[in-house]
DNA sequence: GATGAATGAGAGTTCATTCAT
DNA sequence: TATGAATGAACTCTCATTCAT
């Protein structure tokens, strides 16, 4: 029960947006009632966090396997890139979630999340400082400014990416690499 | 004072959101009444609608100028990613807002924003192509992803860019320029 | 002017009710400001009460007309019959209002058109009894009832006549006059 | 604690009109809040309607137990007024609620009570017609006027007629049957 | 585990009215 | 004569939350 009011309000906040879903429009499409939602949560914004939490460690964890891999830093950038791609398709509704409604927890809360995220951010950029010290880089990139653009260019893909159209996820993973990569001239 | 209302709906907006932000919360930094608000907006979503046109319609009309330029398509593309990211500090909030508040415009309003939206992409991808017809990007680029991720990394920036820290728009701008036309290799 | 707001507003206060038509909404029809609405009345209960006084007035006039004719009784019933369903076609909306939104007036005011309501009334039990006492009608009638048995049956006519429908005011005061007169028996 | 709300709207809704009885009036009077109205029902509207089809309803039954009677229509025609001036004195409030407040409710709605409301005239014109068929009512009368015209004779008490007052209801209704079946000459 | 009745604060919106110009 | 800006109170309705059962 309890997961299953996590997947249902994963898919309205994404629909709806955490503010204007209400615990009634969780319930009811669950067919229970609002007790039941306040048995399994102290609060609506518990629940939020258990789904921002539930992401990003998911995430962290994904990045680690890959980051401790005997690979080449370009190759694991590409597999990172892949990563946050293909996720779209797997837990996209969870990544919107996550990207647009962090406002909503409390500060304590944020605070655990921000630390988190960053820390995926941070490694990022590990990964791309390690690549320009052992010459699989250009020598004189940014690492942090990099990574920001390379997660914008990856994020953003939540607001109109849809892995079920025409480009596969795979395929724009590819086509994002080699954009990092070489660029477009 | 329809400004007045306008301009700090959208700091507002930006710092809370829209949902969460109350036309009481509106009116009592500005130390008028409820009723001043709906002497010069029928709704809040009305508002919403009319920050959400300024916004675009100057991008829009930015955009222009640049498109008609006699210069190259690399140098339109360098001028365009220039103007997106500056503009984060010239008008930053109304950015945000626009970014993530469209969902609470109506079916109708929504319709009108979103060709708005597209047709800034379009004149984009329109550029690249045009840029890869001159020779003067790689003849295999497909226009339409590489549009989607140059907005990307412009457009993420909303979230984490801070204008009077310690990387200036300019400078961030160059980057950006560099990374999508050399890559990082 | 004054005149266009009070006929503007017993067509909007008889379709949508006293409570529910605005100030707004009566000098938007006309194209006016409600500063202008202000000017001409003190107050939209001032107007309701113009409404009501312009109307009783008149009927009690016309009332007075019939009575001090040299007729029977039966023969100013009669015309008091047809002038109250006759009325409908020429004033319909006034006398809706006059029906429905007395409860609207304040204390004074409701205490002034009460008095004459009821002068009209008791004007038509007079009639009655004079006609009783001239043995025109059955001497074992009750005035007082059989004068709220009129008016209801006129009154009434109100929520349902159609003068403009297949049957004509004169045609329904004729058949009217023939019930109260002579019964269905 | 549906029906006390229920019972404590009528007679609200009857002293100050729907439009001018505030859920906050109806809540204050039973002692509780605004979401225990929310509760248990969806909208002031559906209250409205919620009274409206009960009135109705009730109307419609017992007008089918006198239909069904083994009696000449002279004596259903009797019984349908009596039934319905008594009902004054039992149902007065939600009398007057059905007959005022018709036009708040909305157009499905609306249309749903009218029909009701017309099956019970229609019913009423049936039981003219039959009477003029075997030769009980005068041949020349035309049904449907005659129905109004009865029905304007017995809605209209609910505007003056006090059942505790100097007059009994089932000496009202007698008189009335009297007028009605023989006139007043 | 789950329900259903109830709360209370606050949301967006409407509206009669005022008043300086 | 008429306007337009502004008020403030009231309105319908929503919602996260509580709690006895």
């Amino acid at each position: 029960m309890k997961n299953d009011i996590k997947q249902k309000s994963i898919l309205l906040f994404e629909k709806k947006g955490f503010s204007d879903t209400s615990i009634q429009d969780i319930v009811e499409t669950l067919g229970v009632t609002k007790g039941t939602f306040y048995y399994y949560f102290t609060s609506k914004e518990q629940l939020l966090m258990d789904i921002h939490v539930s992401y990003i460690d998911d995430l962290l964890e994904r990045q680690e396997t890959v980051r401790l891999n005997q690979l080449s830093n370009r190759k694991k950038l590409e597999e990172l890139i892949a990563l946050l791609i293909i996720d779209i398709a797997n837990h996209g509704p969870s990544g919107k979630v996550f990207f647009r409604e962090m406002r909503h927890l409390c500060e304590d809360n944020a605070r655990e999340v921000k630390r988190k995220r960053e820390k995926f951010r941070k490694n990022l950029e590990a990964i791309i400082s390690e690549g320009i010290a052992q010459n699989e880089f250009k020598k004189e990139l940014e690492p942090g400014i990099i990574a920001f653009a390379i997660l914008g260019v990856t994020n953003w893909s939540y607001q109109w990416f849809n892995p079920s159209g025409e480009i596969s996820a795979d395929r724009l993973a590819r086509v994002y690499s080699d954009l990092i990569f070489n660029g477009i001239v």
